[in-house]
RNA sequence: GGUGCGUUAGUUCAGUCUGGUUAGAAUACAUGCCUGUCACGCAUGGGGUCACGGGUUCGAGCCCCGUACGCACCGCCA
């Protein structure tokens, strides 16, 4: 046995115990005739002391050899260097000077045996909370990175999450069914991610983007209610909260409405944050439609923590034509910021520059602040009197002290986009993006078609298996781009935290939606026939959603980037830099695979 | 494909705007002293291709151009 107890758990009721601890070096402290070392393991750090032979209560009887503070248990225990791995029996005991900083402060562990299980040479970073070795270098050495507590945190709140998802969803009666990795390529969303086959030669296989297909026809097979902790890929550029591999949530229930789906999984986001941070969220989620987020908020996930929504002012501005800008502009919006009006002229600059960074593209930024008296001073006062700008105030519900901030352009949803970062912003600078806040909502009815300027076609906002809302489906053939769909997203903190839709389960009218997608019917028997074909069978009527684990994780733990919680995550080039992945093929291993590289000369 | 920021001791960073003697600090590491430390303390010491390549200059860590790498973002992500 190499321990007897973890060195997290040991308190006064343990004192006089004799007990045995294994783990790791975190710091040693000589203090000349003592040595103090701190043990650590998943579990804590506890404190061993090793005392020099002679003030030990037999020292007197030992010979001069014996004392020598160099030799002995404590000499051994200075040779000690960070991260040994070393097993230690001593007896626990009351501290005199008690560490309050340590859950296993009241006791130390007197030693009387040490022995060094491994070396270790000294690593490339110091390895505490607090200490950050810089990204790279943390992911080289990731496993060194994970002995550090707060990284360590993570991987134990995801460990929790997912126990409690299956314990939720096992509640429910759902079935956790694994499905293939190895799976077809599919044309339609993202990049994949392909694998050679060397049993069939010129063949490829490709890993999930999500099983979407795979759990429709689980439902097709009368599964009822599947789910599934799953890894999924995509071959596209990273970011914080993208990794090319991740880790879904994903869920099928049959015999559904859309109003079931978003109780259910409602239902298990109360949970998660019941059961992983001891909050109650009352109530239903406030639900919105897509139109009203981009109109109000100017995105499809809306940081809803705090106000601001948008104002339309296109109308109040043509009352007094003479700004030009403002005549010319389709769109003008504006938003609130409540008791800003102290901005700065330098300020207002500065979030000028901002708007009109290159990623946010804006021209300018036009600003009115409402004086203590009520009046208003604007940005855009030799163009309006003091009756246009009355209305502004008004319309904006601006008091004293508040700062109305407008942007305008000619594309309303450029604009709004823009307005969105501004608004963000402002949320940021006035505190109002509180990490311990939460905020959920539901978006619903997303449009089902996006224009693609790149391939010139309508392209599916969600998937191409989404249903139309009923009442849009006389539209797929008059006005394909108006109709919406029954997709839905779950919201928090301005975060998709997961999203679905209900599926179409009618051969026909999926055939239509390949047809509007620019599908052959060749091409779409072709990618989609085993789906196609499956429903012919009696497909019930389905729905279902998908989570981001990686993201609920983050949320949860308020991190930036959803890497911290993942044990083993790629740099933002989608390397490994720990494996040094992904790697030439030897040629041995092309050969067998019948491939060719041919890069691009310089 | 694009934009921004960054790269200096094992590590975290200062120094760069305003070019000029031997490039600093903290921490880590090594050695010595220390019996109640817990961010121990004190003393001493070793440790640098200033990312790489080119350019400007009498002179470049510092200015300019390019490359590589890292991070954030835009595009992309049904």
């Amino acid at each position: 046995m190499y321990r007897t107890k973890t060195c997290g758990e040991l308190r006064l009721a343990n004192v006089g115990e004799t007990v045995t601890l294994a783990g790791w070096v975190q710091r040693t402290r000589k203090m000349g005739g003592m040595t103090f070392v701190d043990m650590r393991d998943r579990y804590g750090i506890t404190q061993v002391v090793f005392e020099a032979p002679h003030c030990s209560p037999a020292a007197g009887e030992l010979s001069g050899n014996e004392t020598s503070p160099t030799g002995g248990l404590q000499g051994a225990a200075n040779a000690l260097g960070r991260e040994y791995v070393i097993q230690v029996t001593g007896t626990v005991s009351e501290r005199s000077n008690k560490n309050k900083n340590l859950p296993t402060g009241d006791i130390e562990i007197i030693a009387t045996e040490l022995k060094v299980l491994n070396a270790s040479v000294t690593p490339p970073f110091t390895i505490e909370d607090q200490s950050d070795g810089g990204d790279d270098l943390r992911m080289k050495y990731r496993y060194l990175d994970l002995r550090r507590t707060p990284v360590r945190r993570n991987l134990e709140l995801r460990h929790r999450m997912t126990m409690e998802v299956r314990r939720y969803l096992d509640s429910l009666g759902f079935l956790e069914i694994e499905t293939p990795m190895l799976i077809g390529s599919t044309p339609e969303g993202a990049r994949d991610f392909v694998v050679p086959s060397r049993m069939n030669p010129g063949q490829f296989y490709a890993l999930p983007q999500s099983p979407q297909t795979l759990k429709q026809l689980l439902m097709v097979s009368g599964m009822d209610r599947y789910f599934q902790i799953v890894k999924c890929f995509r071959d596209e550029d990273l970011r914080a909260d993208r990794q090319p591999e991740f880790t879904q949530i994903d869920c099928e229930m049959s015999f559904v409405t859309q109003e079931d789906i978003l109780q259910t999984f409602e239902g298990m986001a109360k949970h998660l944050f019941r059961e992983l941070r001891g909050i109650e969220l009352e109530g239903a989620f406030p639900r919105m439609t897509w139109a009203d987020a981009m109109k109000y908020y100017g995105s499809d996930k809306p940081d809803t923590r705090f106000g601001m929504r948008f104002v339309e002012l296109k109308d109040v501005f043509a009352q007094a034509p003479g700004f030009s800008v403002f005549d010319e502009a389709k769109y003008i919006g504006g938003i609130c910021a409540t008791g800003q009006a102290v901005y700065t002229r330098k300020q207002l600059d500065q979030l000028t520059d901002f708007v009109k960074r290159p990623q946010i593209g804006a021209k300018g930024l036009v600003y009115a602040r409402v004086q203590e008296d009520g009046s208003v001073k604007s940005s855009v006062d030799k163009f309006y009197g003091p009756e246009v700008l009355n209305v502004l105030k008004e319309k904006m519900n601006a008091q004293p002290g508040d700062l109305i901030l407008i942007l305008c352009g000619d594309d309303a949803m450029k604009t709004r986009k823009q307005l969105c970062e501004l608004r963000l912003e402002m949320g940021a600078r006035m505190g109002l993006r509180d990490k311990n806040q939460f905020s959920l909502l539901w978006v619903i009815d997303f449009p089902m078609f996006e224009w693609s300027e790149e391939e010139g076609r309508l392209m599916a906002t969600h998937h191409p298996f989404t249903h139309p809302k009923d009442e849009d489906i006389p539209l797929l053939d008059t006005d394909p781009a108006a109709v919406r769909a029954d997709a839905y997203d779950m919201v928090c903190n301005g975060v998709e935290v997961g999203g679905g839709s209900i599926r179409i389960h009618d051969p026909e009218l999926q055939d239509k939606m390949f047809r509007i997608l620019g599908f052959t019917e060749e091409r779409a028997q072709e990618q989609f026939g085993f789906l196609m074909n499956a429903f012919k069978y009696g497909a019930p009527p389905h729905g279902g959603l998908a989570y981001g684990l990686d993201r609920w994780v983050s949320l949860f733990a308020g991190l930036d980037s959803i890497r911290d919680c993942i044990a083993f995550p790629k740099n933002n080039s989608g390397r490994d830099v720990m494996l040094d992945a992904p790697a030439r093929l030897e040629q041995k291993q092309l050969d067998e695979l019948y491939l060719k590289i041919d890069l691009p000369q310089e």
